[in-house]
DNA sequence: CCTGAATGTTAGACTGACCTAACGGGAGTG
DNA sequence: CACTCCCGTTAGGTCAGTCTAACATTCAGG
């Protein structure tokens, strides 16, 4: 069985699950990915347990959600398809880092296995997509991600941002106007915890800029 | 309502009714829609009834299926759509004009506005598809098709193709390997009416080719 | 340790897409 | 002019996805 014999739906909650702990070790709930799908957790829990049964993920009602090796699989898949699709709209279509992450949503279960793999050719087979997030190999594991986030990043040290979450493009339009994207390089001035408030320097500016915890949980660093 | 609030179905219902009376005036049936679709008639008469509903085609039981001027609408909005995809695929993505109908057929329902916006931007508004298929306007009517079946070409007669059906993709691999494809330049022989076959002549060419019925109501020409 | 708020699950209903099986209409043939 | 056969429709069923409403479980604060 192939990832395209998935509904789309299926295919979301599986990239989704996997994504979850690509960069943080907590585990999705059910309220998270309903959320995030814009449907009702109910929904969710009925998806899930379809999941379940064509022994893509393990779950007890009320457990914890767990990818199986042929879920993983799918899921690796599909990331895969998104992050090439997102690069192809950026470098070849023309479109701005903050626009492709709704139309590869749509398009990542559209696209045949010949599309990918003509993209990733046009492309030159890249290794990270316009977000930095790492675009995994055919059938492979991906590069593994590197960096810790901004809002945990020392003060008074250069570093380059690696990854930008693609979650919510408001805030990456927002990020785009600061001049904020992946290997801008900055220095973090400053945390002041309980204003939940990060500044930062960006080489060659004026101004400091100040960034909610939001914004700094949304961005990766990596030191020089 | 634009066109993506339409199930896929629904949006490849519209596309068929409309394409139907492009290249010949005989409405379509639900037979012939059922067959192209790979659904049992059924489905399909359920599922005109459903446009019925929506005021997009109109329909009595076992009457002919036509389409409201709203229905008409989207039809062409998805035959642009399909059209316009065939032609990136070929020209940016490398497909052979043989392989790209069932892609776009898939990926009209999946791409956004912006997308199609797009694409036709890169291609430089294109009036063709790879077949030959006039790609119609924004919103707007196709450039009308001309040319007549090869099969009721006249003989002797230099002619261009103007268009090869996308219908069937083995056709396809046959034609491009005989080296017939839109803008080929050729003569008909003669037709041998009982024998149902077309002889044709290709400009530059040392042997003759016979064409079976089925191949030559697929071919369009025009006098040059 | 208890308990209530938050979270997740189940029940029941609806829709669209599909199927198979049974039925109806109509155009042409004898 | 009647019959037949082809085609289309309807009936009835399944499945996935969605919802609302009711119910169950968990776990953290008291
Ligand atoms: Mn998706
Ligand atoms: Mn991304
Ligand atoms: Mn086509
Ligand atoms: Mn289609």
């Amino acid at each position: 069985m192939t990832v395209s014999d998935l509904t789309a739906p299926a295919q979301d909650y599986l990239k989704m699950i996997w994504s979850a702990t690509e960069w943080s070790e907590s585990p999705i709930t059910v309220g998270a990915m309903a959320e995030r799908m814009g449907v009702k957790p109910s929904t969710v829990s009925d998806g899930i347990r379809r999941l379940a049964k064509q022994g893509l993920v393990t779950h007890a009602p009320y457990g914890s959600i767990e990818l199986t090796d042929a879920g993983r699989e799918h899921a690796v898949e599909m990331v895969r398809r998104h992050r090439l699709l997102e690069t192809f709209l950026v470098q070849i279509l023309g479109y701005g880092w903050d626009e492709v992450h709704e139309e590869a949503e749509v398009l990542e279960h559209a696209v045949s296995a010949t599309m990918i793999r003509r993209i990733d050719e046009l492309l030159e087979h890249p290794t990270r997509d316009p977000h930095g997030d790492p675009i995994p190999s055919p059938g492979g594991l991906p590069n593994p991600p590197e960096g810790v986030r901004l809002a945990a990043a020392d003060p008074d040290r250069p570093v380059t941002i690696t990854r930008i979450s693609d979650a919510d493009p408001d805030m990456l339009r927002y990020f785009a106007e600061l001049g904020l994207a992946p290997d801008t390089q900055l220095t973090v001035r400053a945390h002041r915890p309980y204003a939940d408030i990060t500044t930062i320097h960006l080489d060659g500016r004026e101004v400091d800029i100040d960034l909610g915890s939001s914004a700094a949980e949304a961005i990766w660093v990596v030191g020089n």
